[in-house]
DNA sequence: TTGAAAGCGATACCAG
DNA sequence: CTGGTATCGCTTTCAA
């Protein structure tokens, strides 16, 4: 079983022809007689021969690998974003190497030049909270297509694909305002984290469009987790003039501050309003039901995987951005007096 | 930028040496001498070079590229698995193919046979449901490591990867049985599922050992989803005779089983008992916290991945399996009288 | 329609 | 210690 694997030239030999021939065929010349063709094409299935695609690679100098670098698979919104890729990917011809950064920078860049010495064709990058410029600047000057993907980079030479999350978070509080509230957090999220900032700022925004005055003790910062929310909400609970409504930085953070606020004696949905961030499948059976931003990452991705591709097929088209408008999906816990 | 990446024999003649004494140092080689060293050392980064794997990997007959068939990724289970993968993997110097079969046998049998074409050095398969034995023919003809993950495939030739089905569902509906329930449903997957055979063997052992009998009418058979289990559920509720409480084939139907339940009027962990299985992390966070059969997807993934890469090192290594017995997480679904 | 030969970027064996 | 040379498996003119 561990005979090597047969080649192009046993086949060759094998069939009695030349292994241009043999190429030729694989590669569906249509100039080759039907004998020759049917001769091969049996040696090819009597010594089961297997196609070596580096091999062609490395001749047509060519990869239909693309590199994927996320930071956390275990997220969700990245899985959904991670499937999505890989989907559009393989329609198109690709196959996806997969990787995560963990959300740190130097691995991150450690990441990228290896898959470029693996050969692929094109990455696409979430880019780690404190990436390093240089990571991007190598990934330029070795004339690689890089699409970035869901986090903006500041730089814009680069495609991006992602959601508009300023006008995502201005919505949501928007609504809320709508619904009577003017006390309402910020919860979640790491300073430094683009997509948080953004977010922030989209909520300031709206915020000010109401005339509605800025409290930075409203404002909580936190690694974001599945159970992070719930001291998150305790903090502003704990204030003077607690806030009655919150907009959290992604659903992870929403769904625990539902638990944190059950610990108070609050009912979410009920005695306090809450609207989530991303629109992972989860928050639609949680308990209430959470209203969020939906983010759709199957759509961040597939356009991602469609700018890579597209510029690895024409690599010198002008850059291209596509962001999406994020839907703000009303369920039950933004209602609250 | 689009000027052909630079080679070894570019460094070589800028250096002033063979591209044999740079092979040699960039193979990390101690008997070159010091200057020598240097000087193609310093040719590297002024000419920026990145060293072409593959062309290596052709002439050693190797590779560092591992296949990972999943069914689905938006599955926690198979996120976690496939995080743990990609991080062992990763760790052991691979990197890893990612695809999807979408649970799909005809696709699966392509997708590997696509992998073998592009030289993974092994492949890691979640069988998907129905797989073909040709797949799995093939790929032993070829000499291909191979570890199946997670679902059982009937054939012993190959390493193993994956949690004890049997013994869990054993355990959970003991834990039921224990409480005091005698009429218990088993909820959702698929006939034809090897996983959830063994789950159903488990069920079915269990009941036995306490003297049950067997009602089929309390066997549920449903493509498992986010909503199933509230179909899933009326029906059993439907019956002159309901259960207290039910075995789900997985947190997916659990947690929807929740909701069908309240949509009855029944509040779960309270007027019925519910065990879930896989043990993903919304079933802790779910409302009320789920019991169930925690897998551990990270395990698994782990002990797969070092399979795998441990006979790629070593092809003539006896067959292992690694099973994994499961933990009975009890929360909260699971009270009831 | 088919074959001969060169070459993709690296490794490896063998001299020197 | 370093260089020459023959591959690895496949593609691709260019002739025949």
């Amino acid at each position: 079983m561990k005979d090597k694997r047969v080649t192009i030239n046993e086949i060759a030999a094998h069939a009695g022809v030349s292994r241009s021939t043999v190429s030729l065929i694989l590669r569906g010349s249509g100039r080759i007689s039907e004998p020759t063709r049917q001769r091969v094409q049996a040696a090819i299935s009597e010594l089961g021969y297997t196609y070596n695609r580096s091999a062609a690679n490395l001749r047509t100098q060519s990869s239909q690998a693309i590199g994927l670098i996320i930071n956390d698979l275990t997220n969700p919104f990245f899985t959904e974003l991670t499937a999505a890729i890989e989907q559009t990917a393989e329609r198109r011809g690709y196959f996806v190497y997969l990787v995560q950064s963990g959300e740190d920078p130097d691995h991150q860049h450690k990441l990228s030049l290896s898959m470029v010495e693996h050969g692929v064709a094109g990455l696409i990058i979430c880019p780690a909270t404190g990436s390093h410029p240089e990571t991007f600047e190598r990934l330029r000057t070795l004339g690689i297509p890089v699409c970035i993907a869901v986090r903006p980079w500041p730089d814009d030479r680069f495609d991006f694909a992602g959601p508009d999350n300023f006008r995502a978070a201005h919505m949501a509080v928007d609504a809320l305002i709508e619904h009577g509230h003017r006390r309402i957090a910020f919860l979640g999220g790491e300073r430094g984290n683009p997509s948080r900032d953004d977010r922030l700022a989209g909520y300031f925004g709206a915020l000010q469009k109401h005339d509605i005055g800025f409290d930075e003790t409203l404002v909580i910062e936190s690694r974001p987790s599945r159970t992070s929310g719930i001291k998150d909400v305790a903090k502003v609970l704990a204030l003077a003039d607690p806030p009655s409504a919150a907009l959290c930085y992604n659903d992870f953070v929403a769904i625990s501050v539902m638990h944190g606020l059950r610990q108070h004696g609050l009912q979410p949905g009920q005695d306090f309003a809450l609207i989530g961030f991303d629109g992972m499948p989860e928050a639609e059976t949680s308990f209430p039901p959470l209203s969020t931003v939906f983010l759709d990452a199957r759509r961040v991705g597939a356009n991602a995987a469609h700018m890579l591709i597209g510029r690895i097929d024409e690599p010198d088209r002008p850059v291209s951005r596509s962001v999406i408008v994020p839907d703000l999906v009303l369920r039950q816990s933004h209602k609250a007096s």
